[in-house]
DNA sequence: AATGAATGAGTGTTCATTCAT
DNA sequence: TATGAATGAACACTCATTCAT
């Protein structure tokens, strides 16, 4: 008996990502994975029990491994903006590095395919970033207003902003960064006193 | 030979929008779209060139009839911030009463086919918002920051917000707005002197 | 618009036999049966919502077939055993000229995909047949035994013999019909005083 | 090297039979034989050749089984009616005993793959039953007809009878049991003088 | 203009069988 | 012997589109 393969294993979810990417969820079928992958079609269903388990194990690998990217490094003794800007800066990198895993990302969650994805795990890699928004309203810096709110300005202008540059093949230089951080700041920071 | 049904094709386009809704791009088939408008799949034919065709025109309308909401009442003469809050306010409600619109132009915005839209034509849709933006930096009032940043920052969080709010099916009450709005509004208003 | 094509129908049901009786229940595949037939696939699912429904079809109407071969021209005035062995010879003859629909038939029945089959729908052909027992049970000239004694072997060593004929091709003459049906005859025939 | 486990290939062999009776000829797969055996699709073509061979085997080992269960104790010396009845009775318990054989039997060898089977040998197996009617034709107590006939009218009928009673899950009672072998009886024995 | 019939190419998935261990 | 991995071909069925009316 063969064992299983990891290497085919993975050849068939980045040959999933690369095709979504490409010709977009609606046109990428087994096959076509099959074929990008060098496997044949009834290989797949020995690493996944059918599509939709493919995608929704695809979908949930990218964003841990993003979370990963952003969170893993992140200290808990820095202060709130400084914590803030490292996770910033991390994600952004992460967008440019990976801007596959990042267009596939945004395509898949806007599909209602997502909806079968259980919440809580793809939302649970994200805990450290709330439990510092947490902190940092507790200390009084960032604005006193629900959470959804502060995740909603402190992440979504840069996902869109990184959607564009990925497009367009172009980024942020540091002072294009800084400019764009300080708007989010403003956005979740307390009026100072 | 009868003139076209202008019923008809308002049929399709609605039934192509909540079938990619409920079912996803990817499951939206031809057949199903003439099934649920009540025609026959031929019939689509009349109406619209090819699928593509199809679904670039309903995205193109929806961007459309977005834009006219939030924009046709603007009226030059308001102070930026209140011309500002007037659009934000706007959209969130459109969100609100159109989600199937919004839920849709999400969707169809990720995939790839969204790249045949002609950039411009959607984008033309909301050029009295840049107009604002720019009387708002020669004016001071606005960040002197890349026209993408504020861009950004003043549509994305809302749609992020609204995305959550649509799935949930609950609503900002004006206290939230408010909030909400003081986010964005620091987000993108110049420090003061 | 086409209207249905009745020819095509029935070429699609006679393709399906034909592949059954050949192949076997287990390898007639739905293109076989399109090419068989002549059309596309994807034409029989216009004419059949699925494999199960055109098997099922295709196995009532074969049993409509013989039951009015046997049935239709039975005529009630004729004595019970006369009636009687009209329906044998009828069946006999049935079996020779048809011998696909008998083979078919056979296959199905002792399939389990045969236990969909609305039960009464099968049997209710042959309702005349049950009539006829009944009134010659009344008449004292059957055996005062179940139904479905009588029927048994009334019919299914009939049956078993055009299996074996049909298979080695050939056929019983005068005599041996004779000879059956004086088998048959003794089985249900009440002793006499 | 371990030698071959005959319980192994008593799982296999039986696997087949439930599922072919459960799901039909035509659903039976080598992968959920192996499933239901509980051994890899692999371990099969040690035991059989292949998935024809396995099922012709499997269908000459039911035929064996049944011949021994009726033949087996046939004692040469009883009279005709009393060894005809001992058959009669030992098969119809049979086939309540068994009834996954007999279902099993019964669909396979409507198919056309019964073909294979070496006509001899299934046939072989009820030698002693073709010797008792030859016996009881010398003696003038079976009516002087074809053998095929004879066996027909003996064997089929109870068949039918088993075939619905199992679906039903009934069974005939002794006095069910005496009227259908009289019916039987009177089929093939020779008119008396 | 409008239709249901028709289709070849494609879908997701399972098949019988063999491979490598 | 026994296995799970692996596969090309086939499966039942649907696709986007065109045809004939």
């Amino acid at each position: 008996m063969r064992p299983k393969d990891e290497t085919k294993r993975e050849a068939i979810l980045n040959a999933a990502m690369v095709l979504i990417n490409t010709l977009g969820l609606a046109h990428t079928s087994m096959s076509k994975i099959a074929r990008e992958a060098g496997v044949s079609p009834a290989t797949i269903y020995i690493y996944f029990e059918n599509k939709d388990h493919l995608l929704l194990t695809l979908y949930v690998e990218v964003k841990r491994e993003m979370s990963r990217a952003i969170l893993d490094s992140l200290d808990d003794d820095l202060d709130i903006r400084d914590a803030f800007r490292f996770m910033w800066e991390n994600l952004y990198a992460y967008y440019l590095a990976y801007p596959d895993h990042f267009v596939f990302a945004e395509q898949f969650c806007n599909a209602p395919i997502a909806d079968a994805v259980e919440e809580e795990e793809a939302k649970g890699f994200f805990a450290p970033f709330t439990h510092l928004i947490e902190r940092g309203q507790k200390e009084g810096i960032l604005k006193q207003v629900p959470m959804e709110l502060l995740v909603a300005f402190a992440f979504h202008p840069l996902t869109q902003l990184a959607k564009q540059h990925v497009k367009e093949g172009i980024a942020m230089d540091d002072d294009g960064l800084e400019a764009a951080f300080s708007c989010a700041w403003d956005a979740v920071a307390a009026p100072e006193a």
